[in-house]
DNA sequence: CGAAATATTGACTGTTTGATAAAACTCTAG
DNA sequence: CTAGAGTTTTATCAAACAGTCAATATTTCG
C-alpha cells in the first residue's frame, strides 16, 4: 500500500490502465463542463469505474485536473516550438497554421479544455502560462520580428498575429457546433478541413484586397 | 400576487430594478463558469439579495439562463445585420471588424457567456442558432459572394471568412487573461484596443505577404 | 501454492446545491 | 390610512456532491 507515494514509484500495468481510462473521460467532462461543472461522479461513470476506486488513483477532482492540463501543454505549444527561424517565412507559417488546424481536428478535446480554462480566468494555470507560453511567444515573436526587417513578410505587431492564428485555427474545435450549424453537418472525408485550410491560407498570405489586375484600381465605386 | 404569471404583466418598479441586478450578477457568474458551475447561491449574493428572494423573480437557474441569452443574441449579432451590400466592400469590412472588436471590449461577459454556451454544445440555444444565426450569415455570404464575384475582393469561402472575423475578435475578449499575460497588462487608454484594430486591419486587407515593391521577388532564400 | 501488495467496493459523512412553503414585512393605490 | 398586492426572510428539504473508511477481492511474485 505504498503507491502514489511522493516518490516516483512505478507503476502496475493496472494503475496505467486505469489512469488513461480516468484521464480520457476527465477530458470529456472538463472540456465540456468546466472545473466546476464536471463531476467526479460523471468522469468514474465515463470511465467505467466506480467513484471511490477512481478516487484511489487521483485523491482529489483538482488532481485529475491538473494532471490533464499537465501532459496537455506541452504537446499543445508544440507548433509552435517548431517555427523555424531557418525555414524560409511565408511556408514555415503557412505550415504552422495547418500544424495549429490539424490539432483542431484531431484534438478538439484538448482544445476546450484550454479555452474553459482561459475563459475562466486561468486560475489553475495562469502560472504555467507566465512560464512557459510566455517566454515562448516572445522568443518566437523575435523571429517574426527578423522576418519583418528583412522585408520577407508583412510589418505587425507578431503578438497579434500569433493570436489570429491561433484564435482561427482552435475557432474550428472549440466552436465546431456554430461551424456545424452555419455548415452543415461534417461528413467527413477531409472536405471541410481542406476548406479551412485554403481559406486560412489565403487569409494570411493575401488578405481580401484584390492585387491589382490589369483592370486598375476600382477605388473609386462607379456610379 | 399573480406576478410572473403567463400574460405579460406589467413590472413594478421594483421587479425591474431586481431582474436587472440579477441578470448582472448572473451574467458575471455564468460566462465565468457555465452553466453547470454557476451556482444560484453565488449569483444572488453577487446581486445582494438571499437566494429565496431571487428565485422569487426567476423560479429556476435556468430561466436566468435562458432570460440573459434571449436578450443577448440580438445585440451579438447587430454588427453583422449592419453589414451593408451597398457600401464599398473594404471599408464596409473594415467597419464590421471594428464594430465586433469593439464589441469585445466593451461586452466581454457576453461574448464568454456565448463561448460558453458553445462550447458545451449549445443545448440550450442550438434551435436559436438554426433559426437566426444561420439565415443570417446565409444572407451575409450572399452579399459577399456578390462583391467576389465582381472582383472588388478576393475570392474565399464567405462563411469561413465570417469564422476568421468573429474568432479574431472575440479572442480579445474570451482569452483576454492569455492576452494580458503575453501583452502584460493592459493600461487602458485605448492603446491595446487600438494595437489590434491596426493589426487585423492588415491582416484582413493585405494579409502577410509582402507586396512586390522595387527589389524584386526575394522568394529565393539567399544563403 | 500462499502471502504481500495492489485494486475494488459498499456504506457512509459532511457540505453544497436547487428548490419550496409559509410567515412576516413593505409598498402603493384608492 | 389601510387593504391587498407585492416583496423578503426564515426554515426546511431532497438530491447531488466531494471525499473517507474499512472490508473485500484480485493480482503479483517468490
Amino acid at each position: 500500500m505504498k503507491a502514489r507515494a511522493t516518490e516516483t514509484q512505478r507503476k502496475t500495468r493496472i494503475q496505467i490502465e486505469n489512469e488513461e481510462r480516468i484521464l480520457d473521460a476527465a477530458l470529456e467532462e472538463f472540456s465540456v463542463h468546466g472545473f466546476r461543472g464536471a463531476t467526479i461522479d460523471r468522469i468514474a461513470e465515463h470511465a467505467g469505474m466506480s467513484k471511490p476506486n477512481l478516487l484511489y488513483y487521483f485523491r482529489r477532482k483538482q488532481d485529475i485536473y491538473e494532471a490533464l492540463i499537465a501532459r496537455l501543454l506541452d504537446k499543445w505549444l508544440e507548433p509552435l516550438q517548431e517555427l523555424d527561424a531557418v525555414g524560409d517565412p511565408l511556408p514555415e507559417l503557412q505550415s504552422y497554421i495547418r500544424r495549429k488546424l490539424e490539432m483542431a481536428r484531431d484534438f478538439p478535446r484538448e482544445s476546450r479544455l484550454f479555452a474553459n480554462e482561459i475563459l475562466q480566468g486561468a486560475p489553475r494555470i495562469k502560472r504555467l502560462l507566465e512560464s512557459e507560453l510566455k517566454p515562448l511567444v516572445d522568443e518566437k515573436a523575435e523571429i517574426l520580428r527578423g522576418w519583418m526587417r528583412a522585408g520577407q513578410i508583412n510589418t505587425v505587431d507578431p503578438r497579434h498575429l500569433i493570436f489570429s492564428i491561433w484564435s482561427t485555427t482552435q475557432h474550428y474545435a472549440d466552436f465546431d457546433v456554430q461551424v456545424q450549424v452555419i455548415l452543415g453537418p461534417d461528413r467527413g472525408s477531409a472536405g471541410r478541413f481542406e476548406d479551412a485550410a485554403r481559406y486560412l491560407e489565403t487569409l494570411f498570405l493575401d488578405g481580401l484586397r484584390p492585387k491589382d489586375k490589369a483592370g486598375g484600381t476600382p477605388r473609386v465605386r462607379d456610379l
